[in-house]
DNA sequence: CCGTCAAATGTAAAGGTTTACATTTCTCCC
DNA sequence: GGGAGAAATGTAAACCTTTACATTTGACGG
């Protein structure tokens, strides 16, 4: 690999001019320009970004770091292509992990991204713990907490209203006349399934529906419990006649159960699942699914731009952002008054 | 942040000796090697990934990069999951990125990795082209193509037999009474795609039937392709009474487009799709598809031990292995000829 | 022709590790 | 006690950039 040093020597100049040119090309006369030019292409010579990041001062080494829970959910990808498209578009390089829920391995990668000294990070927080998250500002580095959120707000934060959302869904269904409304939802450690469980509950009271702890199942450890829980639920004296899933996978989860069950959506029971999902496989389900819909994509621009404000402005105070999701109808809850 | 020097001082010893109490503790004598850990622990300190990185030779870097062509491809998903849980084990950390199935962003992630350095990489080429694998085998980067190969064996790969899976998918067809298959394909610069066709069209060859260009669509840029494809395909005069979709977002496309066509499967037409789906999305797909499941996950793992044992001994030979996919018999094919 | 100032370039330190080599300390045996 | 050899530790260079500061060059006005 050529270095900086062999640039220099065959072009006849310094490192100093050498880095100029690639970094501040003004700085330096057109002639020597072209010489050192023409020595990087024939060398092939590209700077090592290693050196570079060891060298130049926090906020300026262009790279960040983004850990996501679940590589395997959609919804996560598809934060990652925002996140990803203003990256790139800044001119920042990416350094993704994925730590499968886990706070353990969560706690092991803000680690490795400290150590490779990253200008910042993004991530929904496994637990609302902050604890690492104040690692990182020790070391100067801010962080980004996008669709869930910690204990307390330390940092900017960029969430989907998910009381709102639940709440919305749980309406819907109450105004097509269920009364008995499950609810299988996520962990309860992640934020967002907290609160999407307190609009459920919200919007129950709302209407003068009693809560039953019978009808609230929560997952522990995701995959396949959406259909321990769905089970569960099912298999009551008294089974809801519809059902609110806590996200995306509890969403295939539950129908993939329900088909098993030879319990039809909607004729037997209605279903509204969190997170929407990419048209082609939405449209492939039996039926398409009624959703909220949460602005997934946009959640991941606006977090990498406020990550990208805050290291302009390292002072500024902890910003808020809750962006309103949307209830997408498709064919899942059929009308329960007039079926 | 805390540096080596900072530890050395406040443990009274060299630096040399601290960074031997962390990479080698048995060369240290216990007493000191105490001392520097207590100095360690009151710091919080951890050493820098990236001045090691700097200092270090090829191959103990311990970090690898991989390239995934579209995050939000459940196969791509999976084989990740599968290359970093070796990883993890081996001590590895991973740098992951995505390129949107775009050449360019392909070879401008290769370039990052080089310039950061990296110990291998793994990816699936978008193209059969070998320039940019060069650049890094210049680096004396070792490279492992996994489930796509290059036009020719430059380096380690491990695939998938996508001409005996695609064949086996076609003559399931053919034995359940089919003649006239269309093949839904992805986009032919990748070799998988290629392969598939190739199967495809062996399948027919071997049952005497012949080929109709007609009856073969292959898709350009991907995702809504599959949309568009199905529609044409099954607009002809004479359409189709079977199809095999090309991988597993195509399969999805087709089955959203037959919905949307209110064509029924698989009584109106047979479907194998390639790759396999997660559990429960399968199952809450209408019918649940009988499809190619490739060894993804697998797959990963055989990629990244290929390369962890090209770290340790550069010189052998490029290998080529080839996993065997299996044919997932579920409902979307029916019986054709005892409906 | 000299002096001033700006533009262009060079020098060298710094960033945080690892490690070859040099030096010191210890152990143990005669 | 002296000496050999092993064990423990220290010194300093190397990895590749960037950049503050110093130096050189050139232009231009008086």
């Amino acid at each position: 690999m050529a270095t900086l040093i062999d640039v220099s020597s065959k072009a006849g100049v310094s490192t100093a001019t050498v880095s100029r040119t690639i970094n501040k090309p003004s700085a330096v006369a057109p002639i020597t320009r072209h010489k050192v030019q023409a020595a990087i292409d024939e060398l092939g010579y590209r700077p090592s970004r290693v050196a570079r990041r060891l060298r130049v001062e926090h906020g300026k080494k262009y790279i960040l770091g983004v850990i996501i829970p679940d590589i395997q959910n959609p919804f996560f990808s598809e934060l990652v292509r925002g996140i990803e498209d203003v990256a790139q578009a800044n001119g920042y390089a990416l350094i993704l992990a994925n730590v499968d829920e886990d706070p353990v391995r969560q706690a092991q990668c803000l680690e490795t991204l400290r150590t490779e000294s990253v200008d910042g990070v993004i991530f929904p927080p496994v637990t609302g713990d902050n604890a690492s998250v104040k690692m990182l500002s020790d070391a100067r580095i801010p962080v980004v907490c996008v669709d869930r959120r910690m204990d307390t707000l330390e940092c900017d934060t960029v969430v989907a209203d998910n009381i709102a959302g639940a709440r919305n869904a749980v309406s819907h269904l109450i105004q097509l006349g269920h009364r008995r409304i499950g609810y299988v939802g996520g962990m309860p450690i992640v934020s967002s399934s907290r609160e999407r469980r307190i609009g459920y509950e919200a919007a129950l009271r709302e209407h003068g529906i009693p809560i039953e702890a019978d009808l609230i199942r929560e997952g522990t450890r995701s995959k396949e419990q959406g259909r321990a829980l769905t089970h569960a639920l099912m298999n009551l004296d008294n089974p809801p006649t519809a059902l609110l899933a806590g996200n995306n996978l509890m969403t295939l989860g539950v129908m993939a159960t329900l088909r098993e069950l030879q319990i039809k959506i909607p004729e037997q029971v209605a279903l509204v699942g969190y997170d929407d999902l990419p048209w082609d496989l939405a449209l492939a389900l039996n039926p398409p699914p009624t959703t909220v819909r949460q602005p997934t994509y946009n959640l991941g621009c606006q977090s990498i731009k406020l990550l990208l404000s805050r290291i302009e402005e390292p002072q500024r105070p902890p910003l808020l952002v809750v962006l309103q999701p949307e209830l997408k109808i498709r064919a899942s809850c059929g009308n329960y008054l007039t079926p």
